[in-house]
DNA sequence: TCTGGGGTCCTAGGACCC
DNA sequence: TCTGGGGTCCTAGGACCC
């Protein structure tokens, strides 16, 4: 059993903050600056200083911005058409996702990261959390910035360390760092200096865990720093902002209750799903789209060695059109937990039968499959009555196909129910070569 | 014309059981 | 007019995150 938290103890027990005893671990929070530009940045240095954009999977939004680009005015999320203008007038260089490459840097500072402490979270791509033993706190600015310093050098991607008695306030340091250079990418909420001066300048809206929703909420009762926020009564804070909220408030207050999660949880369902470019109203081209998208699906299932026993799909009509609308989604339960393509895309394709209706330009469709196991271990059932050769056969067909298409590349060999053309795939228009992970796209010195 | 994709967690309400 | 209470499980929807 892993041992409490105190907030959770607080939660349980309602022991008195008196009581608490000292905390004896601290958070950093280490962000990578504009992960996705720095990327780029790592292997095409004349865009070093000059304002650079990627964009979503279908080029459709900005996902990531230089600073410089953040200074002309391109907001986070903001559609790329909106800005075609801004872009030539001021030379915004712009990038397709180049989801491979940002993997794989993400994967080279995680380890530089965890070679520092041993307690390391992934939080995200370009994020990670790390547990590091209280101590002075001057030692710990010059150990986060050593931290910071061998990131940098080792693989080129500039980060910004945020350092606290909890995750909510290394949060917040962290986006206090990134703030002003003066900060040098480290800043400490953990040391002896009163916090409540700095959370008084921080926006209620930039606290993790206050999203759009609690913002208003929080607002319309007078709540918009994240000083206020602390010291919110608790049973107010429970049933404006429920439980989680209550914990962003107690964490506010120095007391940590969202614990490290070092092990990474086992995938609790995977979703494959695209906007199309142009919209679609037959249901055979929806049937196409849902087929690729189970069939992609089911990789990421094999890759991560897990079976799902159900299914889901559901398509969309684009919210942001005139005219009607109708948005639906169905699921199935499978016979049995499998990983076997040809099985999610049949489903995949009754499920379109059974929610499509006619006159409707549909703009996006996707598959999730859900209720996931270890493939290590299949679990009989009474009612399937596949014998166990045609388990092996369907296993060894799998295995084929990963096999052909580790080696050919991508979608080589695919399910012709996903149609001949690759008309449902993104086609990034601006991506920029994969330098880490393919022997023909390797960056070349002159 | 063109507006991402992939996740997690919590809650309320209904079905069902004894 | 009378018409339990308490528990679990499932699902849909909403909120949040990057």
């Amino acid at each position: 059993m892993r041992p409490f938290i105190y907030g959770e103890l607080l939660f349980m027990s309602f022991i008195p903050l008196s009581e608490i005893p000292r905390i004896a671990s601290i958070f950093f929070l280490v962000d990578c600056n504009n992960f996705y530009v720095s990327c780029e940045r790592v292997f095409d240095p004349s865009l070093e200083g000059s304002p650079v954009v990627v964009l979503s999977n279908n080029d459709g939004c900005v996902v990531a911005r230089s600073n410089e680009a953040k200074a002309l005015g391109i907001p986070m999320g903001g559609p790329i058409f909106k800005y075609r203008s801004l872009i030539a007038r001021h030379g915004i260089r712009v990038f397709s996702s180049n989801y491979i490459l940002y993997g794989d840097m993400s994967h080279r500072v995680m380890e530089v990261l965890s070679l520092f402490a041993p307690d390391l979270e992934i939080y995200s791509i370009d994020e990670a959390f790390l547990s590091l033993p209280a101590g002075d706190p001057r030692e710990m600015m010059s150990k986060a910035r050593e931290i910071g310093e061998t990131v940098r050098r080792w693989t080129g991607i500039p980060v910004s360390i945020g350092i606290g008695p909890t995750k909510t306030l290394a949060k917040v340091a962290n986006k206090i760092a990134k703030s002003d250079e003066v900060y040098g990418g480290v800043f400490s909420l953990g040391g002896e200096a009163n916090p409540d001066a700095y959370l008084k300048e921080i926006k209620v809206g930039d606290v993790w865990g206050i999203g759009r929703q609690r913002e208003k909420t929080l607002k319309r009762h007078g709540v918009c720093t994240a000083y206020q926020l602390k010291w919110v009564p608790d049973e107010w804070a429970r049933r404006h902002l429920s439980v989680t909220g209550l914990r962003t408030v107690w964490e506010l207050r120095g007391i940590s209750c969202i614990p490290m999660e070092e092990v990474a949880s086992s995938k609790k369902g995977i979703v494959s799903s695209r906007s199309f470019e142009k919209w679609v109203e037959r249901k055979e081209d929806l049937k196409e789209a849902v087929s690729l998208y189970a069939t992609r699906a089911a990789n990421k299932l094999r890759k991560a060695h897990l079976y799902a026993a159900c299914l889901q799909v559901f398509l969309s009509t684009s919210p942001y059109r005139e005219g009607p609308q109708y948005a639906n989604a169905y699921t199935m339960h499978l016979p049995y937990p499998t990983d076997y393509t040809p099985l999610f895309v049949a489903s995949a394709c009754q499920g379109i039968d059974k929610i499509y209706k006619s006159g409707y330009q549909y703009k996006k469709a996707g598959v999730a499959l859900m209720e996931m196991s270890r493939s290590s271990v299949r679990q009989g059932s009474l009612f399937w009555s596949k014998g166990r050769e045609e388990l092996a056969r369907q296993d060894r067909l799998m295995r084929a196909v990963d096999v052909v298409n580790a080696r050919y590349g991508g979608e080589m060999l695919r399910f012709a129910s996903s149609g001949l053309t690759r008309k449902w795939g993104s086609f990034p228009s601006f991506r920029s070569p994969r330098y880490t992970t393919r022997w023909e796209e390797l960056p070349l010195v002159r």
